[in-house]
DNA sequence: CTGGTAATCAAATAGGTATTTGATTATAGA
DNA sequence: TCTATAATCAAATACCTATTTGATTACCAG
């Protein structure tokens, strides 16, 4: 055997996608070098050939896989000429929309980042990711209050509450379930902006 | 050396806390038994005395320790006569305060759980306990929707949007911030609040 | 005092699995 | 055709850490 002909030669993507579903199903830890091999037809051996640092590295190449592309879109929507309510719809839309679309990583994204967290650069850059995408969410409400058009709101909280909704949806979102994510999408976002018209009187008793 | 006198020998309850501490910072895998052990001055061997079936055991009695309280209370005030607005604000702070309170066990409960959902018992456990938690959301909801108070919304989204935002504080609350748990949740049930009133209107386009 | 028991330790054991190694073969280019 | 390289495999290796074991000591009840 050895080398199998070009056409059933495995290439970076397919192991990460194979990767992908694997910790999706057993999380990081459980997820066996073995198992992500099987679904390409491998053995976890040539694995190395592919992710010369290992497991942790095919951890982080899928991460940074959903990322990224998300990021770029956002800032596209932030420097457009568009109301900030729809600004908010859209943004809204393009994270729970990449969650959805790819529940494998949401899912890693939520719960096996922690395990990179102890090396530095691997920490550094995934931090500064998570703070442009929380800033870029911020300019938006701030924006909004600016204009007058949504009520004056801790602008940091908001997000972080309206980050975790958005997060936790890469948890319980099914795909054959009731609800596209565009439709999930449309709806908090209507709630998110409800939030922001009516608030700032039932605060003080 | 062997046994300590009295005033030094650790309970169980130490070794929860202990190992919540450790399962907080590293995770449930990361966390090796000597860790938990270190914390309360104990060999790692000595924990399968309190714990005899080991590590599993101990976080398995790590997510129940801060369960069962919350739900106890949230009951009590699903069946209080107060008006729907005012028992979403109460379950939203008995949630959120409970796990700011004890924010190892919160970030345990997030990330960990996952971890024992191969053992049948546990996971019938936990889900039947969020399903519970869920529903009593819900029927918060539901009445204030029946009462003409809220604003027809998909129940069970909406309770998943505020859940997925309450369950999030657990990961980004640190004890020193600029806000107490308690700060965070009049905010937040100020916004879902807003959210019931005032939706229903930008739905369809 | 004198057992008996509870709490502990130090030192194996044991199992799993990530990673390494050395050989093998297909393919592309000279 | 011949050769270098890429892709692969099977079979070690290596390590880590949960768990077990057997001995040791403190405390309490009688």
């Amino acid at each position: 055997m050895a080398r199998k002909p070009a056409e059933q030669t495995v290439s970076r993507e397919d192991i990460l996608i194979a990767a992908a579903s694997v910790f999706h199903e057993k999380g990081y830890h459980r997820a066996k070098m073995e198992d992500i091999a099987a679904e390409v037809n491998l053995t976890a051996g040539s694995l190395y050939h592919h992710f010369p640092y290992g497991k942790q590295e095919i951890l982080l190449a899928v991460l940074n896989e959903g990322v990224d592309a998300v990021a770029a879109q956002v800032e596209e929507v932030i420097a457009s000429g568009l109301s900030p309510e729809e600004k908010l719809r859209q943004v809204v839309a393009l994270h729970i929309t990449s969650l959805t679309g790819n529940i494998a990583i949401a899912a890693a994204m939520v719960f096996e980042i922690r395990t990179m967290l102890d090396i530095p650069e691997v920490k550094e850059a995934y931090t500064a990711r998570r703070d442009r995408f929380e800033k870029d969410f911020r300019k938006i409400i701030q924006e909004g209050i600016d204009k007058g058009v949504f009520c004056p709101v801790d602008v940091k909280l908001f997000v972080r509450m309206i980050l975790g909704a958005q997060n936790w949806v890469g948890v319980w979102y099914r795909p054959d379930g009731a609800l596209s994510g565009q439709d999930i999408a449309d709806q908090m976002a209507a709630w998110f902006i409800s939030a922001l018209k009516g608030s700032a009187n039932e605060l003080q008793d």
